[in-house]
DNA sequence: TTCCAGGCCCATG
DNA sequence: CATGGGCATGGA
């Protein structure tokens, strides 16, 4: 990016935005969203249809093409007071370090379409997989809205285009058995069957259920688009590597695993009204320590004698 | 090669 | 209501 520069294009020149308390790195990497790519020293990606350069220098977001300042501050949820949200955490050391490592992470306002059905393509995925089935997504069924800093760009498919297409274009994108779930979903909402617009003014338990009821998406998913797509900040999605530290960092010593259901019930005590974001810092957190040094552990080799 | 991944669906007790 | 098997794909 190239703050500044008086050569063609509104796409070169960038806006300053105050951005304090603020982890761009981690606030896009954290596996909350799936479609923003580095490029130099900044990332590029959309906002809704948007095509965005984003770049941090210090406490300072640069957000080009310039008229989009206000629209990525607000996806970015710089308005929200963070330190008072981690401070109202438990004070336990797993999230207590947590929330050191993750110091200005924030949870993005997401557009529901697309972090629904990105969520619904989740399921039993690594992060990087999920990245390439959005990325392939976008660049076959998507409309093309870049190229900006000289990277293509595509918006997700609407939920229009995706209920036309055929299970075995999901498939061929790497979808597998979740083709029929987005799919499905897709074509509830073009059909009307479910408004996602109208589910904002919804309780959390309501919206919930809501969109439980949708294929491919279950509590785990709900959650996350709760959290993520409608500001439900004390939605706390439980996958494997969530589970995995609360049995290991609060319920450790327990003669079974706990189950699923008993950690739901904890989370949603325990951990408070922004919860939703307290798990994202715990998860954040697991996986980059764990995908670092992590070494499968080793097959012991069986002797014959 | 094997294991694992931001789970959900559906069939059984 | 809890539990278990099945499910596609790609990265490590």
């Amino acid at each position: 990016m190239n703050p500044g520069s008086e050569d063609d294009g509104d796409s070169r020149r960038s806006a300053s935005v105050a951005a304090p308390d603020f982890n761009l790195a981690a606030t896009l990497n954290c596996g909350q969203v799936f479609h923003w790519q580095a490029a130099g020293a900044g990332w590029v990606g959309t906002v809704g249809d948007a095509p965005v350069c984003l770049e941090q220098r210090g406490d300072t977001l640069l957000v080009a093409p310039p008229g989009r300042a206000s629209l990525a501050a607000r996806y970015l949820a710089l308005d929200h007071p963070l330190g008072e949200m981690v401070a109202t955490f438990p004070a336990d050391p797993a999230m207590r370090t947590a929330a050191a490592a993750c110091r200005g992470l924030r949870v993005v306002r997401q557009p529901a379409w697309e972090c629904l059905a990105t969520f619904i393509t989740s399921a039993m995925k690594g992060v990087p997989h999920i990245r390439l089935m959005s990325h392939t997504l976008r660049r076959r069924h998507g409309e093309p809205v870049g190229p900006i800093a000289g990277v293509e760009l595509f918006a997700y498919p609407t939920p229009a285009v995706v209920a036309g297409l055929a299970e075995a274009d999901l498939r061929a994108a790497g979808l597998g058995w979740r083709a029929p779930h987005l799919l499905g979903t897709a074509r509830a909402v073009r059909d009307g069957a479910v408004d996602l617009e109208g589910l904002r003014g919804l309780p959390d338990a309501e919206l919930h259920r809501a969109l439980c009821g949708l294929p491919g998406v279950g509590p785990k998913v709900a959650n996350c688009v709760g959290l993520f797509a409608y500001e439900r900040l004390g939605a706390f999605p439980i996958d494997v590597w969530i589970a995995r530290v609360l049995r290991e960092r609060y319920f450790a010593g327990e003669a079974r695993p706990v189950t699923l259901g008993r950690l739901r019930d904890f989370a949603a005590g325990y951990f408070g009204p922004f919860g939703g974001y307290a798990q994202q810092y715990l998860f954040h957190h697991a996986r980059s320590t764990k995908a670092r040094g992590r070494r499968p552990v080793r097959r012991v080799r069986r002797e014959s004698a």
